[in-house]
This record gives C-alpha cells, structure tokens and sequence, in this order.
DNA sequence: ATAGTTTTGTGAAATTATTCACATAGCGGC
DNA sequence: GCCGCTATGTGAATAATTTCACAAAACTAT
C-alpha cells in the first residue's frame, strides 16, 4: 500500500467514478474491462494494488470497491468537502459555475474571480465573486484548494502564476495553454481542442 | 514511423500545444521540460519517434518542429477543417458552442442536438440546431466526425450509443459518466470532476 | 455434499518505457 | 579558424508495467 503509481492511479479513479454510477450490486473485472477497455488483468492488479482483496467467484461488491478504491487514492467523500474556486467568468466559467455538475460532489464551489469589474456585477451564484484583484486574499481566507481555470487564452498564465501564489494545489485547465506552475501543484488538462487532437491522434493508430 | 505508442503519442500532442503558442523562433528540450515536467530525454525521444531529427546545439525550431508533431501524429489543421457537433445544448453545451474556443482551431462546430425540443428553438447559432431525433440522420449526412457530450448524466449512456450508431468517430465527454462505446470509437473524458480527483490522487504521492 | 463454473489474486515471464551517458554537431566569441 | 559551450540523437542499461497462466476460493445446481 505504498505508492501507487500514476498510470495506476488514474486507472482508479476511472474505476471508481465507474463504480460511482453503476447500479449493480456485484461487479467483475470483466463487466468493468467491458466499459472502460482496461485489460482484466491489469484491473485486477490495480485493485490489489489498492489494497482491496474482497473479489468472489462473482466478482467485487460495488460498494465495497468503491469505498477501498477511494480510500486508497484519499478521494474526498460528500461529507468531507474540498473549496473550489472558478476563475474566469466568461461563457464557459459562468456556465460551470451554474450548470450544478458540482451539486452533488465532493467539492464546493466557494468563489468566483474574474479581471472584469463587471462580470463580477453582472453574474449571480449562490457563492460570491471578486474582482481578479481578491484572489491573493480570498483564496488563502476560505480555504479554497483546487481552481477552474476558464479564462481566455491570453490572460492563462497570469492568472495560474496567480494561483499558484496564492496556494492553490490544483487546476483544472480549460484553456488551450500549457501551463508552468511550481512543484506542488498539479494541473489537469481538459481543453476540448487538446481532447480532439488526442482523439484524432488515437483514431491514427 | 511505425505506431506511436499512446503515452508518446499523449506527451506529443500536450508539446504541439506547447508549441502552437509559443512565440520563441526556437526551443529546446530544457524549456519544454520546464512547461511540461516531461523528462528532456524523454521529450527527445518522443520527437524522435516522430521521425523529426531537425534540432541542433541551440534546440529546434519552433515551427518546424511543430509541423513535424502535427504531420507525425495526423493531427489536422486549419486548411483541412474537421466537423464536429455538440450533444447537449444545457448551460455548459450552450456555453461551449458559443464561446468561441473553436474559432482559430481546426475544429468546426457545425450542428448541435439535445432532445428538449425548447433548448434548439430558444438558443441561436451559426450553425443549425437539432433536435435529438435528428441526429441519426444529419451526422452523417453533414460528414460530422467528431461529438462533444455535454448532457445530463442520466441521459449520457444513451447519447453516446446513439453517436456511436450515427457514425461519430470520437467522443469529448464532458458528463461523469464512463461511455462504453464500439472498438474504433475514442472517448476523451474531461469531466471536471473525475480531473478534481485526478488532482487530488496526485497530491498524495 | 459434490461436480462444474466462474472469477479472483498473484508469482513469473514478457514486454515496454524511461533514464543514462556520451559521441556528434552547431553556434558564438576571440 | 579554433576553442569552449550547449544541446541533440541514440545505443545500452535500467526500471516499470503489462500480460500470462494457474492454484485457490466461492458460488450454482443437482
């Protein structure tokens, strides 16, 4: 149960977001290899590599191995919430920050931060929104770990060398930069354009 | 030139990026290991895998070697436009559609599906809306190759079915949750939330 | 029970990926 | 043109991951 290792990891937590909506109340290696195109084997590995032994001649207690997964990986659970922020309140952060994909997590959206005075006037949440100005201030105050980062292209390495300053651990990155942010904080990359590009390279194959 | 394995291919198209906004005339693999934390002799042999072999004592040239990636890996580019649609037109849909992330990218909007029949007739863009029911039809038909899946997650599964049957040949999955779709079909998840426990499985190590 | 399936958990083997280390080659200054 | 610096490209070494294969365990049905 030492460290696992990050191709492990993510696997994990793909099986474990699986877990998280499947409805059954037993689950095989086959059943999940079916679904997320992960060889049995190599499922079976990572799962003992969490540290979970319960598997049967019917397979794993969905409940259970979400809960093992979980716990080996330290997911945070709905009654240990983690503060999030969004910075960038153009169309795409003003839609996360109301389309609720968040409602039913683990994490909070807690603040929202944007350069432009106005979007910061203009935009409602039930949490509150700053001025880009407050960040260095309001990120540390509420405890606030991880950010959204839905700002335009121009302004994305400024505002992640801003939240990097101010403490943030990690970023969920929307916009098409690569970003250089110091040890200790880790970036996961979600622009849309960098998914299709990664899925027209895959089709080549 | 053979096959590029998936994680070379993964680190490629993350340095494409990389270069596609970088305004240096040249790099070298020091600078992109700062950027991207990829190992610089890994960084070199993944170029090499490529089939590129232009850098010299000063690094490579950003342009050319960019070319290179682009050209290794298939990737398209702005002369050769692919199509793509969005499934779901709820708030992260519509703001997908309409902020404009595609506008310099080879990538083009060019329909967008949800099945409430008020969200295609009450929303506007330059490109058509449809109703679900039409997307068996209008996908193929319009040479749409690629989908971003933005609806609810209740109505995820039977989207992506659908997309698949309609001929789409990669999925960007916004939803939480994990599409089993055809062999030949690429799914890219960037669900916001399976990438905030990402972030925080990293942290632990 | 018992026999027949099914599926796990895991060493060992095979394969793949990464790091090392260095010969080679371009660039800049003198 | 020559010397020192810097960075590439790449075999060889090392490390890691994945696949294989099978004994052990647990269900099912008779």
């Amino acid at each position: 149960m030492d460290k696992i290792p990050e191709a492990s990891r993510r696997r994990l937590t793909l099986l474990a977001s699986l877990l998280a909506s499947c409805k059954e109340e037993r689950i095989t290696s086959i059943q999940m290899q079916k679904m997320t195109k992960i060889d049995r084997a190599l499922i079976r590995k990572d799962i003992s590599l969490a540290g979970f032994k319960g598997g049967v001649s019917n397979g794993y207690k969905t409940a259970e191995l979400q809960e093992a997964i979980r716990a080996a990986l330290k997911l945070p659970s709905l009654d240990q919430k983690r503060f999030c922020c969004i910075a960038g309140l153009g169309k795409l952060g003003a839609a996360l920050m109301q389309c609720g994909i968040f409602d039913e997590s683990p994490f909070k959206i807690v603040a929202g931060f944007d350069s432009r005075v106005n979007r910061t006037e203009v935009l409602s949440a039930d949490f509150p929104l700053y001025p880009a100005a407050k960040m260095e201030s309001v990120i540390p105050e509420s405890g606030i770990e991880f950010a959204i980062l839905a700002v335009e292209d121009d302004q994305a390495k400024m505002m992640a060398d801003r939240l990097a300053t101010s403490g943030i651990k990690g970023i969920v990155n929307f916009t098409g930069q690569i970003l250089e942010v110091p040890d200790g904080v880790a970036v996961e990359n979600v622009s849309p354009l960098l998914a299709l590009n990664n899925i027209v390279a895959a089709l080549q194959s």
